[in-house]
DNA sequence: GCCCAGGTATAAA
DNA sequence: TTTATACATGGG
């Protein structure tokens, strides 16, 4: 992995295993718009704009600092996906189907607070609408910067009453949201001890919260604190474990189970034929 | 109009 | 303990 410079931004040459699209639309960020091949977004409060050009991935107005310090890190690209894959593949051979359909998938380093709040917000919502409410969350209470505004801080949403939210049109969980806000930024929940502690403590920890259940917290540890042993089951992942997986169950995928999940979630939603 | 969507809280059995 | 229902909203 080598960082050039270039105008408007830096090029990347060495990456592999990484698709932007399979990874940046796979339903586990909902703040990146493909448009012309490039994808844009924002998270820890700066913007990017992503594109491969040939084997380079290019980033544009970003620098060198901030992809040492910000993209490498939100990409994961110090974990080696190809190894991991092959070990999965090995699991099941429908999992090495959904290996191979999107080999690109990564999973994203996300801020936790954006992690648990966007997955309050999927509850019971699909894929499309998530990302509209997500927007206005963040057009309405995040801070501006130059043409983008970052993801409201849980202290700026603790203020708040659940009504205060009707903007962004998220219905009953609004109440959720200012919940979440409220406990994270008052310190009765601690998502930062979340990366470490056993792995049923940390969802118990975020089930504190009104409005999170086992789902919501498992999106959370894997997205926001990248506990990949965690195993989000959704309304996909419960037909994929019926119709894909007889006999097994959400333990057996092993210490890699979130990133199985996640190519196993996308390969079920993009081709919903095969449950037939 | 009906059904569904990366679920969860609450009440009832 | 397990099972049923309401919940806000919008696209298909």
């Amino acid at each position: 992995m080598e960082v050039f410079k270039k105008d408007n931004g830096i090029k990347i040459s060495g990456i592999t295993d990484l698709d932007l699209a399979q990874t940046l639309d796979c339903g586990q960020s909902f703040r990146w718009i493909e448009k012309d091949g490039k994808f844009s977004g924002v998270a820890f409060g700066k913007k990017a704009e992503m594109y491969f050009d040939g084997d380079y991935l290019c980033i544009d107005n970003t620098t060198a600092e901030d992809f040492e310090n910000i993209w490498k890190n939100y990409l994961d690209l110090d974990l080696d996906y190809g190894k991991i894959r092959e070990e999965i593949k090995k699991i099941h051979p429908v999992l090495e189907q959904a290996c191979d359909y999107a080999p690109g998938i990564r999973i994203l380093r996300q801020e936790p607070w954006e992690a648990l709040c966007t997955f309050i917000i999927s509850q019971n919502n699909n894929i499309k609408r998530i990302k509209g409410i997500v927007e206005r969350l963040c057009e309405n209470f995040g801070e501006k910067k130059e043409d983008y505004y970052v993801f409201p801080s849980a202290e700026t949403l603790a203020k708040l009453n659940p009504e205060d939210l009707a903007p962004i049109r998220a219905g009953f969980r609004n109440k959720y949201i200012v919940d979440a806000a409220q406990k994270v930024s008052g310190g009765e929940v601690d998502l930062e001890k979340c990366r470490n502690i056993d792995y049923e403590e940390a969802r118990a920890e975020l089930m504190k919260i009104k409005g999170v259940g086992v789902k919501v917290a498992d999106c959370t540890l894997l997205f926001g604190l990248h506990r990949i042993e965690a195993f989000p089951v959704d309304v996909w992942m419960k037909r994929a474990l019926e119709n894909l997986f007889p006999g097994m169950s959400e333990n057996d995928f092993g210490e890699y189970a979130g990133i199985a999940q996640q190519y196993i979630f996308h390969y079920s939603r993009m081709n919903p034929e095969i449950f037939k």
